[in-house]
DNA sequence: TTACCACCTTAGGACTACTAGAAGGCAAGC
DNA sequence: GCTTGCCTTCTAGTAGTCCTAAGGTGGTAA
C-alpha cells in the first residue's frame, strides 16, 4: 500500500508540516518520491513514523530520535545502547503520566467547585490552587 | 512564610528562569520585592505558581493562562468561563494520559524487545514500531 | 481551450515558551 | 579587601511547529 502525505497525516493525526520536517532531518530514510517529486509512503514508513511520532510526543527531543534510528540502521551491536534509551523513555513516560494524573487531580477540584458555585451558588473561593503536600518535589537540582 | 526564587524552583520543580518568565508576563501579580529588589514569594503566591505549573504540564498555552487568572481576579461573574476552560481542560489531560499510555505500550514491546535481544540472544528484528489498528486515527482534520 | 480546484513542492519567516549567557549589585565570611 | 554566591536585568538563541508565498501538476467541466 502507498499513501500521500496528506493521508499519512490523517492516520497519525500530525500535521504535513511536522512530517515533511522529520523526513528533512533524515528520520524517513525509505520515502520515495513518485514521478512529479511528490512524496510516497509504504507501510515501513508508516512504522518508522508511528515510532517517531511515540518517541516524540512521550518527550524525546528530535536529535536523539535522530540518534536512535541511526543506531537501528547500525545493527546488533547498537542493542545494548538502544535498550537504554528505551528504558529511559519508558520510566520518563511513567513518571509524565503520573505528574498528569497529580495534576487532573487539582483540575478536577477546580471543575466540582466551579460546578458548587453555579448550582449551588456556593460562593467562589479567590484561592487559585492548593498544593498537596505529597506534590513537594525537593530532589530538584537546576543547572544540572 | 517567605520564599526566595530558588527555593520556590525546588518545591515546584521548574527552573528559576521559567519562574521570572511567568513573573514577567503577569502571572504572578503579587509577587512582591525585598530592600534587594530581589523576588519574595509568599504562600499564595505559591498556590497562584502550583496552578500555573499544573494547566502548563496539561499543555494550556501561556496566554490562555493569562486570561485565566484576569478572570479570576474580576471576580464571580466569570464563573461560567472559567468552569468550561476548566472542563475542557479535563478533557484534554485525560486523552493526553490516554495517549501516553498507548506510546508506553508501544515503548514496552521495545524494551521487552531488547531484553530478549540480550537476555535469550533472539535475532534484533528491523521493523522499527507495529502500529496496532486501534491507534489509527481518522478523526485529524488539518487546518482547523 | 480555458478556468478552476485540489493537491503537491520548496524556501523562508513567525511563533511559543523557554533557556542561556553576560554583566553587574549586594551581603556574608575569611 | 576579596571571594563566593545569590540575586538582578537585558539580550540573544533554541526546538519544533506553523504558516505563507510562489509555483508545478492533474482532473474536470463549461
Amino acid at each position: 500500500m502507498s499513501y500521500t502525505i496528506q493521508e499519512v497525516a490523517k492516520k497519525m493525526a500530525i500535521s504535513t508540516y511536522s512530517i515533511r520536517y522529520y523526513h528533512d532531518h533524515g528520520m524517513l530514510p525509505f520515502v520515495k518520491r513518485d514521478a512529479n517529486n511528490n512524496r510516497v509512503f509504504e507501510d515501513t514508513d508508516l512504522e518508522w513514523l508511528h515510532l517517531i511520532v511515540c518517541l516524540r510526543q512521550t518527550g524525546m527531543p528530535v536529535e536523539r530520535i535522530q540518534h536512535y534510528l541511526e543506531l537501528v540502521q547500525e545493527g546488533e551491536s547498537t542493542v545494548p545502547e538502544r535498550y537504554e534509551m528505551m528504558k529511559a523513555q519508558q520510566s520518563r513516560t511513567l513518571d509524565e503520566i503520573n505528574d498528569l494524573q497529580n495534576h487532573l487531580k487539582t483540575i478536577n477540584i477546580k471543575v466540582d467547585h466551579y460546578a458548587d458555585v453555579l448550582i449551588h451558588h456556593k460562593p467562589d473561593s479567590f484561592v487559585p490552587s492548593n498544593i498537596p503536600e505529597a506534590e513537594e518535589h525537593d530532589v530538584y537540582q537546576e543547572n544540572q
